[in-house]
DNA sequence: TTTAGCAATCTCTCATCAAGAGTGCTAGTA
DNA sequence: TACTAGCACTCTTGATGAGAGATTGCTAAA
């Protein structure tokens, strides 16, 4: 009836009209439904021979022989790509969601607000992996001291991400040895990429052990005890709205969901599969097995990434069942990426 | 055969072999099996009628007419208040945990080892509470200009707990008065509880518009900003390990188990639990309806507090099914509170 | 007080059956 | 040639019932 892979317009109509009914009832759809839902006056006959078609083409399939078809990866995949008519989205909705993304929170803060509104909007689970900036910019050090030997650093970050760590010294210091040395420091590297700074100081550590004063050499062996590899490019993810998932139980039995959420704790696999999605550009939708990751093969992921002053630097998403609605998820997804990016350039988009 | 609500030595016996085989098993125990497991030596029939007994008493319950017998809220009641013999712990795997627990981690890092070890090691779910210490002493501030009249306050408070907030201000301050402000704060007012600090910065607000300079008239204003209702007595609790929690489904229903997930992510009424378990002393048990939550009806909750300087600042525990293996539980959520009481309170507990 | 025995009760599993839904195929029709 | 009507066929679903198995409560005996 036609060339190989090729389906012709009335095909993808049948489809494009099957797809969305089975994602409303989660039921297979049979010819007989079809023709009374569609609007081509088609006789059940027909729609028969057409979705036999579309079968063999492997679009869908029959769970058995009298039970109606459903899409399979394929067809899921075609529906997305071309027959998909986006929903546009409740503006009310997202505005009260631009309020919550103050550029004065820190990226955590950003990053879980993101990650709730995405669950909450879709009633899915929403993720949103940490930003990873290739520069981080050194902004302040601080450093006071505690019992024992040991100090606690605080660094100031980018524009103001605070982070803390506590190192060990061979003696006690006190507090003006402390301030002069994150003196030193502040006015010695402030402004700086933190990877750069790093590389001076242990350049520094070696050449000036002998050469300069006490104040420069604690100044650097603490500072770059304070910058060892601290979660400068914190490779994780934060997951809200695993609840939602449960609903998934029903359909694709507790087992799956089971290793669904053993991946969200490993966390491993699911960070490989974002990170794919930060070189891709734009929006990204994996369905069913496409990911690649047995755990996810009853889910779809619906991914944008997401920029700081143009570079994509993270990325966001939904996981829900494959038979979800994607011409509503998709532009959330979309939208709170661009909000993401937004906030974290401290601008603020114009709500079209 | 027994006054109103007493069982006899036998009775007792009988329950607690019969609660044991139910934790192990999951299957309504019968008197047949009873007979054989038991040492008693006694026959089937009159194990039946020791049940017959222990049934009208309200210990246990049939879930038919012929599928033995399952043990009620009061029954596993009963069995945990008198009956238990509680198992010793695993000397190398909470060794292991032990040293998790350095004291140099934050509060946050230190409960979140502390949930996922409880959730790993009794693969139920894990539970602790954020401490809310009475006093939070302030150790350090710290003032930094960021752009358009905002400042970002970092507060160090206790021991080496760093948090940070941005301002507001009327106008732009450069680094020194900041500096200075800061400096007039520390010398004023480290080491005093936030609470009184607070409440000085707010009678000088008053008093002092007038009297004194412009450095401790910004001092005051800042500081009391930086200390407006910062997290101090943060109402949260970390969960870990609600994986585990899906083997429930198959027992009590997918349903229920949303309920319960979505009591977790509500937390109101888990913290409520919590808290009422901080007031009492030592550790708790709360045996299906016992908690008065509905969305608890099948679970049961495990609880110590852990306390810093003598006094109980925070509750941690473990929820999983009422039919859980309390004798290997209860040790572990006794030794995990000590432990993570001694590490807030930077000793270390000998292995005893 | 304990036990053996027995009828009664209830679940669980399996098989069977009828109803319903949907399909594929064939033969006719525009 | 494209569509449709009709029909036999297949398969699920739900109801029904029979039989096995498990356990109980009761009674009567030890």
């Amino acid at each position: 009836m036609s060339p190989d892979n090729a389906i012709n317009e009335r095909g993808q109509q049948l489809l494009k009209v099957l797809v969305e009914k089975y994602i409303r009832d989660g039921q297979p759809v049979g010819s007989k439904t079809l023709a009374e839902e569609t609007v081509l006056g088609l006789s059940s006959a027909t729609i028969r021979n057409v979705l036999a078609d579309l079968e063999a083409h492997g679009y869908l399939r029959s769970p058995h022989t009298s039970a109606g078809r459903v899409p399979t990866v394929k067809g899921y995949r075609f529906f997305v790509d071309s027959l998909l008519t986006l929903q546009p989205l409740d503006n009310t909705a997202f505005q009260q969601f631009q309020q919550q993304l103050s550029p004065d929170q820190n990226v955590q803060d950003l990053v879980s607000t993101a990650s709730n509104w995405l669950s909450e909007v879709t009633r899915m689970a929403g993720l949103v992996m940490l930003p990873k900036r290739e520069k981080i910019l050194l902004r302040h050090v601080e450093f006071l001291p505690l019992s024992d030997n040991r100090i606690l650093a605080i660094l100031v970050l980018n524009e103001h991400e605070v982070q803390n760590r506590i190192i060990y010294t061979d003696r006690v210091y006190n507090l003006v040895e402390l301030q002069q040395a994150a003196n030193f420091l502040v006015t010695t590297y402030a402004g700086q990429d933190i990877q750069q700074v790093r590389r001076q100081l242990a350049g520094a550590m070696q050449e000036e052990r002998t050469h300069l004063g006490q104040l420069m050499q604690t100044a650097v062996e603490f500072g770059s005890k304070a910058l060892a590899s601290p979660a400068d490019a914190a490779k994780d993810y934060v997951i809200a709205g695993q609840n939602h998932l449960l609903e998934l139980a029903g359909e694709t039995g507790v087992e799956r969901l089971r290793q669904l959420f053993e991946a969200f704790t490993q966390k491993q696999d699911i960070l490989h599969l974002l990170d794919q999605c930060l070189s891709a550009e734009g929006l990204q939708i994996f369905i069913g097995e496409e990911s690649g990751y047995a755990a996810l093969d009853e889910c779809s992921l619906v991914t944008a990434p997401y920029s700081f002053e143009g570079k994509p630097v993270g990325v966001l998403g939904v996981i829900g069942p494959t038979r979800m609605s994607y011409d509503k998820v998709i532009p959330v997804v979309d939208i709170t990426a661009k909000l993401l990016s937004a906030a974290l350039n401290q601008g603020y988009l114009p709500p079209d």
